[in-house]
DNA sequence: TTTAATT
């Protein structure tokens, strides 16, 4: 690089690198050809600019004729999932000038919408010029119907406001909350202390809400929530398999989940996905070994390697083990979605895995609800139950479960996996809104035998997941409401 | 009732 001649920066930029596109651009505008700069000039004040809703096809040298015409560029860089490779569809943009940023953010920002995208193109400064964290604010229970300035003028007597957004769904209604960012965390805290609480807007179910704004951390763990609500259904069912099965389910279900969600969310799940493998095979791996809450707090949970080596398993864990894995030992085909989230890791020093860690948090919570199912379910069923297909029917009295808050996406099936491995399941119904075909979140299940359904009732009553709980109880007899 | 995205 410190070697590059006019000729080399000229030939680079023809080319297109865009790793190299900063640099040469700073060069290529140094106009004294004896000292070609190797250090590109800009503003000592510069700006870093975020530029959020790009196209995902456009990379940086379609990008660069848009901005340059506001001034020289400095450095342009799409950013680029690191596993993947997957354009996260925003970038960084630093101008030599600082003036080059004000004109571009004014021009830009907000003022047009790239092709194929559904949001104008945004252009401010990026989060880690400012630091906005602690003076940003989330505001809830909004009505619905209160725009942008409404909000403002709610917020405006704390200080000046520099930024405010209602949250939209797709179809552009407001979600009933919105952010505001003060220039100072004094101004936002004030406009907490004064609004928060202070009144009920018409239609909201409770008083406003003004808080400072989820950091980082805080949405990633909400979002490993959503996601183990969304994979819930595989935790209770994959004991039956052993820690192959699991791991291929957890699999299907992140090839799906993959498929149909937003691209960006792939390498968070596949690490999410991985880490509840890897908690798994170590329960399996240790039957009846004590299971506490904290034991997974202070430990990555799954990284005891040693517990894992006894699974006897086709493909073993080999990716998530905690085991080094052997360098290019030819993983199989099957296992490739996950080789982008799981090696770069070294296995030997967990701690240095950030998303690992990351989904950790989320696994944290999620397996805190379930000490007490794995002992029993591990206990109760060295050997997996087969599955049959039963007819519709009723157990005996105290072996028919009511089951509420059920995933709004079980239906009869997984209804009837999540509660095989406490016995014979006899009929698992899931109720259904006829009108939508929807389910209603509660359902019934019936075992052969009292024990099993005690037993089912000890383990998955209060089961987390997501952020909803099961809600478990013997169904009441039928004459109990009808005391005539 | 926590954003689409911040190396």
């Amino acid at each position: 690089m410190a070697t590059l001649t006019n000729g080399q920066v000229d030939a680079v930029v023809h080319g297109g690198a865009a790793s190299t596109n900063g640099l040469v651009n700073g060069i290529s505008h140094t106009h004294s050809p004896a000292s070609c700069a190797t250090i590109p000039m800009k503003d000592h004040d510069a700006i870093k600019l975020f530029i959020g809703q790009i196209p995902r096809n456009l990379d940086e040298k379609d990008l660069r004729p848009l901005f340059e015409e506001f001034g020289k560029i400095y450095e342009l860089t799409v950013l680029k999932d690191r596993f993947t490779g997957m354009h996260k569809g925003c970038a960084f943009l630093t101008y030599c000038a600082r003036e080059s940023a004000l004109k571009a953010q004014t021009a830009l920002h907000e003022q047009k919408t790239l092709p194929g995208m559904n949001r104008p193109i945004q252009v401010k400064p990026a989060d880690s010029e400012s630091r906005g964290e602690d003076r940003k604010l989330f505001v809830g229970m909004l009505n619905k119907q209160q725009c942008e300035d409404d909000v403002r003028r709610l917020f405006e007597s704390f200080g000046s406001i520099e930024e405010c957004t209602i949250l939209r769904g797709p179809d552009g209604n407001s979600k009933g909350c919105a952010f505001v960012k003060y220039s100072t965390h004094a101004e936002a805290q004030a406009a907490i202390s004064t609004l928060h609480g202070s009144q009920t807007m018409p239609g909201a179910s409770s008083s406003l809400v003004v808080k400072f704004a989820d950091t980082d951390k805080e949405r990633t763990i909400r979002r490993m929530q959503q996601m183990a609500g969304q994979m819930g259904i595989f935790n209770p069912m994959a004991l039956q398999f052993g820690a192959y099965g699991a791991y291929a389910q957890v699999q299907q279900q992140a090839a799906l989940m993959a498929s149909v969600g937003q691209g960006g969310y792939l390498s968070p799940m596949a690490a999410f996905a991985a880490a509840q493998m890897q908690h798994m095979a170590t329960i399996n791996g240790l039957p009846g070994a004590p299971m506490t809450p904290t034991s997974g707090g202070s430990t990555p949970p799954g990284i005891t390697a040693p517990t894992v080596t006894s699974i006897p398993s086709p493909i073993s864990v080999n990716g998530f083990t905690g085991l080094p894995p052997p360098q290019a030992n030819g993983q199989p085909p099957a296992e490739a979605m996950f080789t982008n989230g799981i090696h770069p890791y070294p296995a030997q020093s967990p701690t240095a895995a950030d998303p690992l860690q990351q989904a950790y948090a989320g696994v944290q919570q999620y397996a805190a609800a379930f000490p007490a199912a794995y002992g029993q379910i591990s206990q109760a069923f060295p050997q997996p139950p087969p599955i049959i297909p039963q007819q519709q029917r009723e157990g005996p009295e105290g072996c028919n479960l009511f089951i509420y808050h059920l995933p709004q996406e079980f239906g009869d099936g997984e209804l009837m996996q999540m509660f095989l491995p406490f016995g014979n399941v006899i009929s698992s119904k899931v109720f259904v809104d006829r009108a939508t075909n929807q389910s209603k979140c509660f359902g019934f299940v019936s075992f052969d035998n009292p024990g099993s359904a005690q037993a089912a009732i000890q383990s998955m009553n209060g089961f987390q997941i997501g952020m909803k709980r099961l809600k478990v109880q013997l169904k009441r007899p039928k004459d109990a409401n009808r005391p005539y």
